[in-house]
DNA sequence: GGCCGAAATTAGGCATGCCTAAATCATACA
DNA sequence: TGTATGATTTAGGCATGCCTAATTTCGGCC
């Protein structure tokens, strides 16, 4: 029962977590006001507010950016096991396709009930992931963690298998979806081909092209570590 | 495709529609403060807001009260459709109780995108009511008509079937389903008993004895005229 | 150590939508 | 034809959350 927030809030939360990546690391102003679409001098305001309350959510040094205080971080999870429930949700029970889920899920975190969360959970059979590979939190605040590495950073050669995508572009979405490019997804990258694009055997097809823009939006592991719907 | 709204004003809208009833009679400040929930002044604030907007959802006489112009009639029947909509696949689909579905729904309805919408509908084979007994609008706007009379005032010893039920009180709603007083049920109030309580019949069990209060949630229409779910 | 540009904050405003307290209006009835 | 009473509106405020413009701070570089 984690104090009460509005979607302005949850939003901000939820950005902090997403962009402070795995080591918790503060994040700035701006690159929250690019992530949420809003001017820096909002993002500070809003980050003061926040910041002032007892209970905080955030622990903020002003110039120096921000971080989740443990109850930012549970509030932020909520939000995103919300939103990646009801993306699975539409998928599989509404026939969404998988580039239209995160513009609705985007509203409806916010406003689903615990009873819906839980409803929708059951429903699914508790799925691990979403539509795009990215882990449901459980309940309790617990991620199973997972070392993904962008596509871009993986060495050529050593064979992997795509863990999730990014879901806020629509047009990419959909151009993955066409070259094979899913989650469960194994690809090898072809040697000295790193520059405006990659050179890309995706599953067993021939070799491809592949942008550095839609490379990106790829985050892969190990051909050996992912758990469940291996495809590759 | 109607102008953009909020929360508040859907809500605003909406309340104009049932408080206004099949007459679409005006509607007091007052009635709708009630409804709401909020202050008297706090409405004829937003009436005034309303109604000096540009094509405008509502007609407005300073000290007469309120109706719905066509464009506001149009999207009060909107939200009342996702209202609706909400509500049946909440219980039929995610197994809430019909005491549970009204909160949640009351919610969501502001949230849900036209795709959304329509992939509730056809996953529900385009349901006629909700699990109240509601009629739900069409998506052209059209509402198919139906007599319905508050069963306090419906004539003694005349067959009747209960058409629809209030959603807006769980207790009540749990108390009705105890009895089985559910859409569709017939029954006969028996001759002069119209003080505190009811005297009714109701299916097929011995008379029982109804609270004012509870018949007050109910409706009913004659017992031949209900289509498709009759049970009495 | 001082300067410069980028990042961040402060200052001042606006829109929405709620509130309380104080007028004012409509109207029933004396 | 007043008048009182309840309904309604006006006046003034507050919280949220966004904006633009102006100012301050940080950090790297000469
Ligand atoms: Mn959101
Ligand atoms: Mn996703
Ligand atoms: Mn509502
Ligand atoms: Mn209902």
């Amino acid at each position: 029962m984690t104090a009460k927030t509005t979607e302005a809030v949850d939003d901000y939360l939820k950005a902090i977590l997403e962009l402070s990546g795995p080591a918790a690391e503060r994040v700035t102003s701006n690159a929250l006001a690019a992530h949420l679409d809003v001017r820096p001098a909002s993002v500070t305001g809003m980050l003061q507010k926040l910041a002032e309350q007892q209970p905080s959510f955030v622990k903020y040094e002003k110039h120096y950016g921000v971080r989740l205080s443990e109850l930012g971080k549970r509030r932020a999870l909520e939000v995103q096991r919300h939103h990646r429930l009801i993306e699975r949700f539409l998928h599989d029970v509404l026939d969404f396709a998988w580039d239209e889920v995160h513009e609705e899920a985007e509203r409806l975190e916010h406003y689903i009930s615990e009873r819906l969360e839980d409803r929708i959970a059951a429903k699914l059979g508790f799925p691990e992931t979403d539509p795009h590979g990215h882990i449901i939190p459980e309940k309790d605040g617990e991620v199973a963690e997972r070392k993904e590495i962008a596509l871009s950073q993986w060495p050529c050669a050593v064979p992997a298998v795509i863990s999730s995508v990014s879901d806020r572009d629509p047009n990419a979405l959909r151009e993955m979806k066409r070259m094979g490019l899913v989650p469960g997804t194994g690809l090898i990258v072809k040697p000295g081909t790193r520059y405006a694009s990659l050179l890309v055997r995706i599953g067993a097809q021939a070799p491809t092209r592949l942008s550095r823009e839609l490379a990106s939006g790829i985050k892969v592991v190990e051909r050996r570590t992912l758990t469940g719907n291996a495809r590759g």
